[in-house]
DNA sequence: CTGAAAGCGCTTACAG
DNA sequence: CTGAAAGCGCTTACAG
């Protein structure tokens, strides 16, 4: 260890001192392009060096940032921290930031706050903003605009004015599931779509990514000429919102979700895709509960894969998103702009989805009460 | 949208500008414990709060920062990002930040980069690091007691000479587990360990958490006057080190492991502890695979409570570690510092477990080719 | 080549 | 009550 004693932090000065030169020069010798501008001799930038070195100088970055008006920190704003895709974009995201010399920044934003958590990338001088964010992302843009922060929204279902947009391409998934369920002889399939409109039918969120899967997913259905019963669609519930923006997940509802299913009255699907792999497992459960083997007597898909879905026995067969790469094209759209002109007007990247099949489905059975 | 197109961020000095003031005046008005040392007549308090709200003016924190010397942000450093649980931990960390009024920032640290990522934290001039890092921390404590940044460790296996150590009261988990297990009848009880000892026989670690768990199994099973024979601990592999620091679960260890287990000479045990819960998931998929049903041929139990640990069908019984309250626990460990004067002292928090009973274990079965 | 000076955006004694 | 001045730690034209 280090025996002498710091009082307090070893400045730019005080290297100036002990070197026996100006600040100036321990800048340029010390600065990140050094000898670009100016060239000082090997003897002076050794002493600058040395003293540097001995004193355990460590240079002030937020000086600096303040001087160059330029943080190189990335803010990262989730609206639910515990959701496990959303540490996976992080993951990637911090991968990519380092990488490119940027640090990284959590700021976890439950729907009150807002507006003070926009305000604080701002004083933060944070050079831009990941954003995963339910509902209306109006204050964010209005304040990054203002403050010609670039702004890049990750997972976020619809279009936007502003900035630029990075989500996964579902329609893909949805389209391998039902190449991959037909393939297997599966005509009667049902879904488990995300309840989050019927919790909040007032501000409906029109972002709703369990949502915008059950479209595609009827879209691709019809697309097929596969048949959809009313009351093959049913809903989980899942509490996004809330003070402290905790992903509940409510076993309850996803399992009557699934029973209904089970139990309708034409009889039930042979296979069921849910819109998210924690429902899709939790439908398992319900499966199994009801004395059916999966993937024999019923196929599950979820969406996601989660690292449960490979843990889980049977492993889930389910659609990749690639979260981490989402993550990290999220970073170098943003560092890409940094340097450059701010620019708002928006753009949108489809980051393409694999399907992985693992254990939960199989061959379709053929089902006794069935009205075919 | 705000029509006004701002060419540049809007200083303190705009301000004053605009509402005729001197930039004091504002400074006054807008800092933090306005009216504490001067008191502002509130006809020019509000000159200058409209004259700031009009602009769109934003503090730099910053500026603030280096004027203070305090940047009320607190680093995160982790050596595995991918882990579910160091996740968890950083969301307890970032919700008591908040309530605090600090910042957080993930630094992600590769073995070969530790060096520079604690430099890194010294440059932001951080008010305080978590730390959840294998391996040596030497360099860490060097160079943050050297600055003074007070370090809290968490989820570390050993004592250490500096700083503050977080970490979960394991034994007490074990001592659950085998409350659990014996209760339920059970008297041969296997344990899977971490395999990290043998994969870097060499640099040793001895914060090795799986060791430490299989370290207090053994004891508690001594204690217990339970047998514990040659063979009835087994590993698992585990990579723990690496480029990407990644956490990769190699299937076909923990399998091989589990397999062990089942043929062993003496019979296999009727219960089976694993140092974490991913073992324990992957133990259950190869026992399956046996044809060997759980709980009912044999107990699993894990530690931690991943979220796959509830998910999984049957779900698993496992230890709880209190990852968010580790992290919640770490900020307020670290903000009580920040404002007092520096003290690297060694202080250790002991965090409860419990023990979660859910599906796969229960009652020790009649074991047929028993030798009791 | 090197230093004195001005400046980044802020705050805080210190006069008036 | 309010402003001019000095200062936080840094960088960057600008002289010499």
């Amino acid at each position: 260890m280090n025996r002498v004693i710091i009082e307090a932090m070893i400045t730019m000065s005080d290297v100036a001192r002990r070197a026996g030169v100006s600040r100036s020069t321990v800048s340029h010798v010390l600065s990140e392009h050094q000898g670009e501008t100016v060239r000082i001799p090997d003897a002076t930038r050794q002493r600058v060096l040395e003293a540097a070195r001995e004193m355990g100088y460590r240079p002030n970055a937020l000086a600096r940032s303040v001087r160059s008006g330029k943080t190189r920190m990335i803010g990262y704003l989730v609206d639910e921290p515990r959701y496990e895709p959303y540490w996976n974009i992080m993951v990637g995201a911090l991968e990519a930031a380092d990488e490119l010399g940027f640090t990284l920044k959590i700021l976890s934003v439950s729907h009150p706050t807002l507006a003070d958590r926009v305000r604080q990338c701002t004083e933060l001088r944070l050079s831009g903003i990941i954003a995963r964010l339910a509902g209306s992302k109006r204050l964010l843009f209005e304040e990054a605009n203002h403050a010609q922060i670039p702004v890049v929204t990750v997972d976020e279902g619809i279009p936007q004015l502003f900035g630029t947009r990075i989500t996964s391409d579902d329609a893909l998934g949805i389209g391998y599931v039902l190449d991959h369920l037909t393939h297997f002889g599966h005509r009667k399939i049902g879904f488990i779509s995300s309840g989050f409109p019927r919790l909040n039918p007032v501000r409906k969120d029109p972002g709703d990514i369990g949502t915008a899967r059950e479209e595609l997913f009827r879209q691709e259905m019809a697309a097929r000429g596969l048949p959809l019963p009313e009351g093959y669609v049913t809903h989980d519930t899942v509490m996004v919102f809330g003070c402290k923006a905790e992903v509940t997940i409510d076993s309850s509802s996803a399992q009557a979700a699934t029973n209904a299913l089970l139990h309708h009255p034409q009889g039930r699907p042979t296979a069921i895709v849910c819109w998210r792999d924690e429902t899709a497992l939790l439908a398992i459960q319900e499966c199994h509960r009801q004395g059916l083997r999966v993937p024999e007597d019923i196929s599950l898909v979820g969406f996601s894969d989660i690292s449960a879905a490979r843990l889980c026995d049977p492993p889930l067969s389910t659609v990749k998103t690639p979260w981490e790469a989402m993550g990290r094209l999220a970073i170098q759209e943003l560092v890409q702009r940094v340097d450059s002109n701010f620019d708002p007007a928006p753009t949108t990247h489809l980051v393409p989805t694999t399907f992985i099949t693992r254990a939960t489905s199989g061959p379709a059975p053929r089902i006794k009460n069935s009205r075919r």
